[in-house]
RNA sequence: GGUCCCAUCGUCUAGAGGCCCAGGACGUAGCCCUCUCAAGGCUAAAACACGGGUUCGAAUCCCGUUGGGACCGCCA
């Protein structure tokens, strides 16, 4: 039996020194569609080894970012502090059977070196003057001395590795650029390199995904499961996610974070659409359901370059999401963003139906829940702003006889409705000879403030009998004041 | 500097030697629809980085050049 056909198990396992990533998101995206794919396991784990970065909060938000992508997970989440004492014991074996050795260098030292190493342009490479000299005897003695050593792991000197990659082929590496990593620093805490590879060992991974910017580190990791006596996992490193000026995504491109992107009004489902194609295609289709991902993903359709982030992709995706949801869900979504945007009150409840029909009016106007919010404005305010160009362009002595017989025709009709509304406005048309245009403007003005919106009759259906009169009522005394 | 990776429209991509004077999508422009704005429909401009091979034939295979990226930490 080799690893592929293996009952799959794959983890992500992001790093709390920050909010959860779109890099990271489709890295985990990624993850958790091959888990599904094969029916296999998807781990959530915690990379919290650099305790000064890693925090509680950060913790929560990868959580809570995983859960509004929808990407569930079946283990985890662990975390590597809670996993101390086993990297302990694993380097303790290391070490007993000679595959790792103490290192007395000081970091400061290190640094010093390297920097001359950087300026002579030579390999920034650990020159290796612990490996030989230690013995069990001598770690004990200088540990009594108080001496703090860290845990070096013995990486072959010559040969080559060859890291078979899913995405990218083979890959060869020639062992004499490995470096004698650290596994132990020296307060006794375990590093990035052997964490991962210890808890892959430990958890069974038979998949590791991740980003590319991590291949250079997988020759090393190689020799670090081989000295465990683990069988190598398979690699697909996947590539980079860039800015808009071809560099790694970071904040000054924008907006990086998974959370950042919920607060802006976009949907789970837009971003996890944009993201899977960020780096994988299925033929020329770009709108995707979840079970459709899941049944079609395959890294043979993951491409090798990376990919820039395009934030009006994701827009038009979410506008497309926007017009696909149900009105009704819609409803509930946006309540957070009225609230936000003062249009309503912490715990005011909206009648729902009429919220939906509203909402289902503006959908197709919206390419964010912010957007949605703000256009539902005029729909729940008592009242409503003039626009000051649409304003002097609309509200004028040309349209006042207009607003005032309209106004005196609605008053009498028996049914609010888009019909009945509609029969209205084109007896006045009819009668003055004019077009529809020179009433419906005049009239969304007076409505909305602006002079776009859903078609006028929807408008005044929902906005209401009573409302439309009085804002028809103040438009008249508008114009009659000017 | 060393190592590794990558290279099709502005962007995401299709393309597994002939189906490609390169297809789709976003964006852009124009037109249609129309009470406005959208949505939708149609149309247009827009790319195989360069140079050598291999082959009857190359976007596709090989080599080189150039360009970009990542990594080189007692960060992950």
């Amino acid at each position: 039996m080799t690893r592929g056909d293996e009952q799959v198990r794959v983890r992500f396992a992001p790093s709390p020194t920050g909010q959860l990533h779109i890099g990271g998101a489709r890295t985990a995206l990624y993850n958790w569609l091959y888990a599904r794919h094969h029916k296999g396991t998807f781990i959530l784990r915690i990379e919290d080894t650099d305790r000064t970065r890693s925090t509680e909060e950060y913790i929560n938000a990868i959580i809570e970012g995983m859960k509004w992508l929808g990407l569930d997970w079946d283990e985890g989440p662990y975390r590597q502090t809670d996993r101390f004492d086993v990297y302990k014991s694993y380097a303790d074996k290391l070490f007993a059977e000679g595959k790792a050795y103490y290192c007395y260098c000081s970091p400061e030292k290190l640094e010093q070196r390297r920097q001359e190493a950087l300026a002579q342009g030579k390999p920034l490479k650990y020159d290796g003057r612990c490996r030989n000299r230690e013995s069990v005897q001598e770690f004990k003695d200088s540990r009594i001395q108080g001496k703090n050593a860290a845990i070096r792991f013995k990486m072959p000197q010559e040969g080559e590795t060859v890291v078979h990659d899913l995405i990218r082929g083979r890959i060869v590496f020639e062992n004499v650029q490995l470096d004698d990593l650290i596994i132990i620093r020296s307060d006794g805490t375990p590093t990035y390199n052997f964490t991962v590879v210890v808890d892959d060992v430990d958890m069974n991974i038979t998949h590791v995904i991740r980003g590319d910017d991590h291949l250079n580190n997988t020759p090393k990791q190689i020799h670090i499961y081989a000295a465990l006596g683990y069988e190598i996992p398979l690699f697909a490193h996947l590539p980079m996610i860039l800015g808009a000026d071809k560099t790694r995504l970071s904040k000054r491109h924008g907006a990086t974070s998974v959370t950042a992107y919920k607060e802006m009004g976009f949907l789970p489902d837009a971003l996890v659409n944009y993201l899977v194609r960020l780096g994988w295609s299925h033929g020329d289709q770009e709108v995707f359901t979840r079970d459709e991902l899941i049944q079609y993903f395959s890294f043979e359709n993951i491409g090798k370059s990376a990919a820039v982030f395009n934030p009006e992709k994701l827009l038009w995706l979410n506008s497309h999401y926007i017009i696909k949801s149900a009105s009704e869900k819609l409803a509930e979504l946006v309540i957070p963003f009225l609230i936000k945007q003062g249009i309503i009150e912490e715990g005011q409840s909206l009648n729902k139906e009429w919220l939906s029909k509203a909402i289902t009016s503006l959908k197709e106007r919206s390419k964010t829940l912010i957007e949605l919010a703000h256009l539902l404005r005029y729909y729940i305010a008592e009242d409503v702003e003039y626009n000051e160009k649409a304003k002097s362009k609309f509200l004028n002595e040309k349209s006042r006889d207009l607003l005032i017989e309209l106004k005196d025709k609605l008053t009498d009709i028996r049914e609010f409705s888009v019909e009945e509304i509609e029969k209205v406005f084109r007896t006045i048309i009819e009668k003055h000879n004019v077009k529809l245009g020179n009433l419906a403007q005049p009239v969304r003005v007076a409505l909305t403030g602006g002079t776009e919106s859903p078609g006028i009759f929807e408008v005044l259906e929902i906005v209401g009998k009573e409302k439309t009169l009085k804002r028809l009522e103040k438009a008249i005394e508008t114009i009659g004041n000017s």
